[in-house]
DNA sequence: ACCGTACACACACAC
DNA sequence: GGCGACGCGG
DNA sequence: GTGTGTGTGTACCCGCGTCGC
């Protein structure tokens, strides 16, 4: 499937070719005339133009000096431009703002080109770009901004169907041509999932165009377009897969915090109920809250609390029903009780702040026997990664639809574990009979360095997993993967900093540092209530440098 | 990892 | 001429 | 001193050339 970049020069063409192919196999009836025709055109033409087209597609921007585009093996690039010239899908007379100008020419050729309208030449290059924009000249070609420049600026008129192309092969904008020569230089492995020939990442050409369409609003959001508009936008699109739906309740509670930021309360107020992102609610509440609305803020946070749908939801309650009871004249509350954790207070050498609170405690642990290693979420997700490794790879239909796949699509749909039951079920049962640390021993070395949403090779070193597997027991495994499978997004972080090992008295402890300043995170004190209740060792140990 | 996602750290304010 | 930001390429 | 809320900074493959200062 992928070219060797190695002994091929032409490798991006193919592995772009193997795309095309790819998506005209699968992906046919989601394309239109146009998209059919750039296909089977592309195909017809000489090995040289279509090896630019693609360097250009994989380049930055769409705008490009011929002179930037120089490669050994594909010669004169004048000679290959032609064909792209007369197709139209490169043009050489676009025309060009002042902005898209200064990026393509350096300083000395904008200084000289410009002379007479500049009142101070030698300053720096952005100073030049203010000078010129005080004059409000209008886009236009290049022959018109500067006669006789010696190379023309050509355009790339194919970007907005290459990321079309690009969404369907991988069902994403983020991940782009550059995977194929990572994955071919060992630099990205990815597990090899046996899904069908009919799984796809869209079904439907209406999602497609609602996948480009969030994308550019988000873009706008990036560039500080007005935020109504951006809603307004988002607003008119619809779709009925969960992907799609996520990405747009995640963009709307963006938007939320964009208004919010910007002190705009009202439009806050009309966002967040139209966001089903696991947060939305409680910043309904908050702006409530925030514009002084107490009454509202504490009747929309008690019909919360009579249906949580999350624990960010319950935690972030216990803080605000209380404030806003008092708020409304209710009589003092009661202090919440602190959560059941000890304490450790140590003072450390001034010396050792230099290495980091988390790795200064490390160190003074681990003088006391028994080995330290500083964690945070990467042991307890890697183990569960690694002993449920089937179950979270398995082929189910539309979860896997490309090699390049670190995760299935479904990963943090509420549905994931419900789909996965059957296979969930027999993964965590070894937990009850001891063959776990065999799977987990046998996927350590089997499935060494592949892309897991979970697995963090870097960290896991075979001596970490042996104490790992010697002192954790599985009871208390088993606990925290249940508790992951309910909720992963919420539930995969907050571990403690530091987690030490006696595997003689096969016994372990946990250890969330905190320095002078800092204090547990929500998700850190949701991850010790667990521990309480399920006793697991856990401690928090608080740092003072010693002078 | 769809300018995200973890962390710690820096302020602010009310009690 | 040294330094940092950034884009590129395998 | 407590408890809160909010906004930052940092890291994601890595060596190399170009550009700007
Ligand atoms: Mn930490
Ligand atoms: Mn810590």
């Amino acid at each position: 499937m992928i070219a060797h970049s190695v002994d091929d020069p032409f490798y991006y063409l193919h592995n772009f070719q193997q795309v095309l192919d790819w998506i005209e196999l699968r992906y046919a009836d989601l394309l239109d005339d146009q998209e059919q025709a750039f296909i089977s055109q592309f195909r017809q033409q000489p090995q040289a133009a279509r090896a630019l087209l693609v360097r250009m597609v994989m380049r930055k921007g769409q705008l490009f000096r011929p002179s930037k585009l120089d490669y050994a093996e594909i010669g004169s690039t004048q000679a290959a431009l032609a064909p792209l010239l007369a197709l139209g899908w490169v043009v050489d007379d676009s025309p060009l703002s002042l902005e898209q100008l200064f990026q393509l020419l350096r300083k000395d050729e904008l200084a000289q080109g410009f002379a007479e309208r500049l009142e101070r030449p030698r300053a720096a290059k952005g100073e030049l770009l203010a000078q010129l924009q005080a004059l409000e000249l209008p886009p236009q070609p290049l022959q018109q901004w500067l006669p006789g420049f010696a190379e023309p600026i050509i355009e790339l008129r194919l970007q907005a169907l290459c990321d079309r192309l690009r969404l369907l092969f991988f069902g994403n904008l983020y991940q782009d041509w550059s995977e194929f020569v990572l994955a071919d230089l060992g630099l990205l492995r990815y597990e090899q999932v046996a899904f069908s020939a009919d799984s796809r990442a869209l079904r439907q050409r209406s999602d497609i165009d609602v996948a480009l369409a969030l994308h550019q609003c988000a873009e706008l959001l990036e560039q500080g377009v007005a935020l109504e508009q951006v809603v307004g936008h988002i607003e008119c699109l619809d779709s009925d897969n969960p992907w799609l739906l996520r990405r747009r309740s995640r963009l709307l509670y963006q938007l939320g915090q964009h208004s919010e930021r910007l002190g705009d309360w009202p439009l806050a107020l009309r966002i967040y109920p139209r966001s089903q992102h696991p947060q939305a609610r409680i910043r309904h509440v908050r702006v409530l809250e925030r514009s002084e609305q107490w009454a509202q803020a504490f009747e929309l946070a008690s019909q919360i609390a009579r249906q949580p749908a999350n624990s960010l939801e319950v935690q972030a309650l216990a803080r605000m029903l209380p404030r806003l009871q008092r708020k409304l004249g209710g009589p003092p509350q009661p202090r919440r009780a602190k959560p059941q954790v000890s304490l450790v207070e140590l003072q450390l050498p001034a010396e050792l702040a230099a290495l980091g609170v988390e790795q200064a405690v490390q160190l003074h642990l681990g003088q006391g026997g028994g080995q330290v290693h500083y964690v945070e979420n990467s042991l307890f997700n890697s183990l569960f990664g690694l002993l449920c490794w089937e179950a979270i790879f398995a082929p189910l239909p539309g979860a896997f639809f490309h090699p390049f796949q670190s995760a299935p699509q479904d990963l943090h749909d509420a549905e994931f574990h419900g789909r996965r039951s059957e296979l969930f079920a027999r993964c965590l049962g070894q937990l009850d009979d001891g063959s776990y640390r065999q799977t987990i021993r046998r996927h350590f070395v089997s499935k060494q360095g592949l892309q897991s949403p979970f697995v963090y090779w870097q960290v896991l070193s075979e001596e970490l997993l042996e104490q790992a597997l010697i002192c954790l027991p599985p009871a208390h495994l088993k606990s925290c993967f249940e508790r992951l499978l309910e909720d992963i997004q919420a539930n995969r972080s907050g571990m403690p900093d530091l987690i030490q090992f006696w595997p003689e008295q096969q016994r372990y402890r946990m250890v969330e540092v905190k320095g002078p300043g800092d204090r547990l995170q929500d998700s850190q004190l949701r991850w010790i209530e667990f521990c309480a209740g399920h006793g697991l060792p856990v401690e928090v140990c608080h740092v003072h440098w010693a002078p």
